[in-house]
DNA sequence: CGCGTGTATTTCTTGACAGGCATATAACCG
DNA sequence: CGGTTATATGCCTGTCAAGAAATACACGCG
């Protein structure tokens, strides 16, 4: 799953795989809902296709995309150890600690500002 | 979580979090265990730290860092709805399509090589 | 074959970011 | 205060990805 986080980071991606995710479509509808110019469409769907995250078939000039779920997976595998932080019974106990300030430092000194 | 997949997207700061997972830890253990410079090291942190994903405390000169889940959350949560196409009995047909190949096209056209 | 639609690729520019080094800041010690 | 350790920031450079425009490619049609 080496490179599926970046593939994922780009939020039109994320858009692409999500209007997927209901259903397989041609490039030309991804290009009408994303708002986003056709050669652009085509080189995300190209770099989703690389990370395998999508898949294409032809149907006569047009490219059907659908999602594939094999790197979701992967990433789903990568979160398993941490979401166990927080379904557990520790919940609670997290939600605390997350609820601590990040330690600003404090602003003049020991010797105060003036 | 706008911003949660680009930043998850460096290795060295997943593995930075995966470090954090089973405990906390100061700015030099990390520094140690990821083999980077401290200066690399420090700046990480520092968007770990504006993503959310990690905390600090101070413990007299050092810094200890630790995991913050709440970002992760959000992910897993982007990743509920999709997460049910392979959970669901829907598995087997899931992989069936997976198995299928990306269409490379005919090698050198309708009439032949020669 | 030549045309038209639908999609992919090339080329260029621009901007973001990782990493290193040098250095600034902060806390402790005497 | 000066010295030392621990961490953060600034500056610089190489790399790489995104975006736009032009163009090439694939397929069906007649």
């Amino acid at each position: 799953m080496e490179a599926v986080f970046e593939v994922l980071a780009e939020p039109n991606r994320r858009r692409i795989l999500d209007l997927l995710r209901t259903s397989e479509r041609p490039v030309g509808d991804l290009v009408v809902r994303l708002g986003l110019s056709q050669p652009a469409v085509s080189k995300h769907l190209r770099v989703l296709r690389e990370a395998g995250l999508v898949g294409v078939r032809s149907d006569a000039q047009r490219r059907i995309y659908r999602l594939r779920t094999e790197p979701l997976r992967a990433v789903d595998a990568w979160l398993e150890p941490y979401r166990s932080l927080w379904e557990d019974r520790l919940d609670a106990l997290e939600r605390h600690l997350d609820a601590m300030p990040d330690d600003p430092g404090p602003p003049d000194g020991p010797h105060g500002p003036g």
